[in-house]
DNA sequence: ATATAGATTGACAACGTTTTACAGCTTTGT
DNA sequence: ACAAAGCTGTAAAACGTTGTCAATCTATAT
């Protein structure tokens, strides 16, 4: 069905005024008396007119719209930090009247994938986007900040030179972890045993660098039985724990799981062994998932202000968009221990 | 920064085309000669001329984007269904050359969030709607449909009179009901309560008359006593429960949750009064949550095909949009019982 | 009354594409 | 050799705005 929609040139002439009176009244200009736009305004409401959107854009204003960009590699489906982050943007940006069209990256080494990525900017589709899930490293992150493309991106560290179009948004997951470790050692812990995010990602290194160093800085020694391999989903830390309570080898005291889903499958998994946590096993996590407060028991973890992040990002970005000067270009989130339940002094 | 784009008059000039062959060969077309076709193709990849989106909208061009309104109604922040169900249409929308335009509704009931949203549709930013959380019956919907824009909306009840241009997507809360209903009264239970969703939302009042209903259906008293206010939220299980328990009145041996989450809190109070479950109380969830299988006790529970659901609707939406005939109107999911551990016969 | 500054308005060329109408050039059948 | 028919390619008119420039009013000061 054609929709019916009346265009300036419409309310120009009901209005008895030109075009650009209307495009005047509309941009909010100074220089039209106060008469005159009323009588123009009326006109708009009582025809419902809203101006064309690609019309404006192509005469030369901003699209209002940022791109989401969700590097999925696999899992992007039915996860509540993912849902937060998304929300987290579309509400900041709405507050600056500013759209959000969300994409997934299925796979950042196809190149199907990524010229989908590139069309949406050089279609002029956005102003900008963010990228979550991506070293803002990556080449096509670079040919996009090259082509002068305004991009913000959730990275695990800054960018080594920073560009005026570049954002960067970081959270010290170093740091965190040498929270989590220093907490531990407090307690009195020396066993101390973590499983890891996925290594192909940039969160797991730097989560397992933390570790390590972290460990080095509390004069600890690293265990290579107590280093367990996980994916950063549920099911990965109940895997790691069964194998490595099926070794049969002395366990760790604690452990630090690389996100909270890890330390919940963790926590299933020692349970089911009749090790009772906090009372044999103390877990730390990381994120502070919505269902850490709620969990049983009440999961001691790293808190990552992932919704305050993304919102600082946006405002980040959007500043970057609308005025290319003065912009702060890196954003450094810290992380908090959330002390509850799930460990306890040795 | 400018970005520098080539655009189609330039590829012309270099390819020795006119701006009509460039256009012809973009769109296509039949009409044009390999080798005119291979020439200007040539000169496009080696420039990255992307053609520009407005301009091609302006001409008479869809948008190609799909907008997708998220009614929140306060409470849309992490949730792992509703990134779900975001998912779910961006990935299927992809599939078809779509992006889509996320926008969060807060109130329907507020002029001004509702005025955003039509000017959405009246700037012709998308070329159709699915909304999530709002009835296909409310009157900001009915304009859209009566406007001529093609929506697509979830809702409990199929349209009272079809439009070519609107799509209602259901599931049946009614049928989801009366299988919990029947399952717990074929294990033998005869006082079985509820916990309901909100009852100003209509999924809350389905359910509940589902509930209803098939109490009915089952020659089985309802009483009172046991059915409990909730508002979807885990924590108001655990209240709801919490509170009967405190009132120390009998229980019932069966409780119906109006989704996972309720159940969850439900559970969690249960335990806290040494109510065993399933041994003392089934329970019954609504949706199956992704948690729903790795919760202890794993839980029974009707469930609801969101993403497939989506996926239909999302491809109902953009076949009406590309071609307004000969397309379904209405989709109906149904749910199924998923039998796990929460439930006893008695 | 006149000059002048300032306020208001309108005409028109962009913006980058699609699409239509048509002109020029080949074929093809006779 | 000629007309008809098919191919290619071109020119120009949309599409609905914005923004610049110049023209026209209006009020004020002289």
């Amino acid at each position: 069905m054609k929709i019916a929609k009346a265009n300036s040139t419409e309310i120009a002439r009901l209005a008895g005024v030109s075009r650009s009176t209307v495009s005047r009244v509309i941009n909010n200009y100074a220089n039209v008396p106060p008469r005159t736009r009323e009588k123009v305004l009326a006109v708009i409401r009582q025809h419902n007119y809203v101006p064309n959107i690609s019309a404006q854009i192509l005469a030369g204003k901003r699209t209002r719209t940022i791109g989401l960009f969700l590097i999925s590699q696999g899992n992007v489906a039915s996860d509540a930090l993912t849902n937060m982050l998304i929300v987290s943007v579309i509400e900041n940006a709405s507050e600056y009247g500013y759209y959000v069209l969300t994409h997934i990256i299925r796979d950042t080494h196809d190149t199907e994938s990524i010229k989908d990525v590139m069309d949406i900017f050089y279609q002029h589709r956005i102003d900008g986007g963010i990228f979550i899930g991506a070293a803002s490293r990556e080449p096509f992150i670079e040919d996009l900040v090259k082509a002068g493309f305004t991009v913000g991106v959730v990275d695990q560290e800054l960018a080594e030179r920073p560009e005026p179009n570049r954002i960067v948004s970081t959270f010290n997951n170093d740091a965190g972890m040498k929270m989590a470790v220093a907490y531990l050692s407090g307690l009195g812990h020396t066993d101390i045993g973590t499983i890891n995010g996925n290594m192909n990602r940039l969160s797991g290194r730097t989560k397992y660098d933390g570790f390590l160093s972290a460990m080095r800085m509390c004069s600890l020694q690293v265990n290579a039985d107590w280093v367990l391999e996980g994916d950063f989903q549920e099911n990965s830390g109940y895997d790691a724990v069964q194998a490595l309570v099926g070794r049969g080898i002395a366990l760790p005291t604690a452990l630090i799981a690389a996100n909270d889903s890890v330390a919940f499958g963790a926590i299933r998994a020692l349970k089911e062994h009749g090790v009772r946590v906090p009372e044999d096993m103390s877990v730390i996590g990381f994120d502070d998932h919505a269902m850490s407060a709620k969990h049983h028991p009440a999961l001691t973890t790293i808190r990552v202000e992932f919704a305050d992040m993304l919102k600082r990002l946006t405002t980040c970005l959007i500043a970057a968009i609308e005025d290319e000067t003065a912009v702060a270009r890196e954003i450094v989130s810290d992380c908090s221990l959330v002390v509850r339940d799930s460990c306890r002094r040795i």
